[in-house]
DNA sequence: TCTCCGATTAGAC
DNA sequence: CTAACGGTCTAATCGGAGA
């Protein structure tokens, strides 16, 4: 007979403002939000914030009036600092199983099967995280991956599971209690669309889609909902990923802090995304021969005329060289402007992702090496210096293009001079 | 008719 | 002072084009 699984799902309890908070604990009561880019929307909210109301998402404009009155501290993301944190978190977690999945930044599943005394283990490693990293988890553990969100889920809402909630301990009623107390939509791979489209069949609770008829979910839903029903009822459908595979695409793109309306500096903007994404396809090994280059105007602004062009440039010979990729994009992007708009974000993708070995034997392909050297020297300097040390193209103008960040913390973790005195 | 492809949709965080 | 809404990534699905 096989082992019940015991997966454990652990959750950073508002992950970026608890960052913010390990440098400032002066903060600890005061309620914060933490903005996307470009000082765009809510992304991340103290407890306190919560009960203010303020809503996951939101747009600061809407309610920057109210944060104001009412005391709140809104601070730019600080991804630099939020990125080393998590490290540091799962490194702690990784301790604890031979197998996890960082699922995100603020998240990671750990196989905990087979371990003795769970309850104190689980109890041990939060305590663990946060005397080693000061950052507050949630742990939900479950006989699968869907179920051990849900646990956590439940560990976050009810003070009373001191941050641990083991689905496994409950009988089989008390899993159908609990589950007709949760709303179908905090589950795993349900939205809003999805949950709208259950409760049509009357399906609105957790244990709704756990029992419904299984033929019908297949026919309406497809396969996928399929494996959440299964998931549900304890059956593992989704497995831990023990290594990350490699991106099938790179994104690199942002807003602009404020309209660009020259060549120039949509250009200079664009050198920096494609070397941006350029070395995100070095750092896994790839080649990429695909590129595709685009712009947008504020589509929220229907008042102004909308232009939103792309290209896609299918490249002779797959590489990883931000030199030739920007060649390209340049070129693309003169071909794509068109004067008179008002340009809010561009960016570019790579595409057509293919490891470097694979390719590497094309001897006709003058000089690789004299480009990979130059290359490795770029990202090693950047690495080491800070994103930006050495440019591929210097024109020089992102601060007529950089996003707004009117609210930024210290990089405290990889500044000294940013760490506050005792 | 089958297959491949791009575009669209939905979701996560 | 005013303005005016994130960034990546994946998988499934659908409809049309081409074999």
């Amino acid at each position: 007979m096989t082992m019940t699984r015991q997966i454990a799902l652990v959750d950073c309890n508002n992950f970026y403002v608890s960052c913010e908070r390990l440098f400032r604990p002066d903060l600890k009561t005061t309620p914060i939000v933490v903005l996307s880019n470009n000082d765009g929307c809510v992304v991340s909210r103290s407890n306190e914030a919560k009960a203010l109301g303020i809503r996951m998402g939101q747009p600061w404009f809407e309610c920057k009036q109210q944060a104001e009155e009412q005391g709140i501290l809104a601070l730019s993301s600080n991804y630099a600092l939020y990125a080393d944190l998590s490290n540091r978190v799962m490194s702690v977690l990784a301790e604890y199983a031979p197998l996890t999945e960082v699922y995100s930044i603020d998240e990671c599943f750990v196989d905990m099967t087979g371990t003795h005394k769970l309850r104190d283990v689980s109890y041990e490693m939060r305590q663990r995280v946060m005397q080693w990293t000061g950052i507050p988890v949630c742990v939900g553990l479950g006989p699968t991956k869907t179920l051990a969100k849900l646990a956590n889920h439940i560990a976050k809402k009810h003070p009373r599971s001191r941050g641990v909630f083991n689905y496994n301990d409950l009988t089989d009623a008390q899993q159908a209690k609990l589950l007709g107390q949760i709303a179908v939509d905090e589950v795993w791979g349900v939205g809003r669309k999805l949950s709208k489209r259950l409760a049509a069949l009357g399906i609105n609770t957790v244990q709704d889609l756990r029992t419904a008829h299984t033929p019908t979910l297949r026919a309406e839903f497809g396969v996928v909902m399929e494996k959440t029903q299964r998931e549900l009822q304890g059956v593992c459908c989704i497995e831990l990923e023990d290594c990350t595979p490699d991106k099938q695409q790179m994104v690199n793109s942002r807003s602009f802090g404020k309209p660009v309306t020259e060549l120039a500096v949509l250009q200079d903007a664009l050198s920096v995304f494609a070397a941006n994404a350029c070395q995100k396809l070095r750092a896994q090994n790839s080649h990429a021969a695909l590129v595709h280059v685009f712009m947008l105007t504020n589509r929220f602004r229907q008042d102004q005329p909308q232009y939103n062009p792309c290209m896609f440039v299918p490249l002779p010979m797959p590489t990883n060289d931000s030199l030739v990729i920007n060649r390209w994009v340049q070129h693309v992007a003169e071909l794509l402007w068109r004067d008179g708009y008002k340009y809010k974000k561009a960016g570019v993708v790579l595409h057509d992702i293919t490891p470097v070995s694979v390719l590497q034997a094309d001897w006709l392909e003058p000089d690789v090496t004299s480009s990979t050297r130059l290359m490795n020297a770029i990202d090693g300097l950047n690495t080491r210096f800070g994103r930006g040390t050495i440019k591929v193209s210097t024109s020089g103008r992102s601060d007529e293009w950089a996003m707004k960040q009117e609210r930024k913390s210290p990089n405290y973790t990889t500044d000294w001079h940013a760490v506050p005195a005792a």
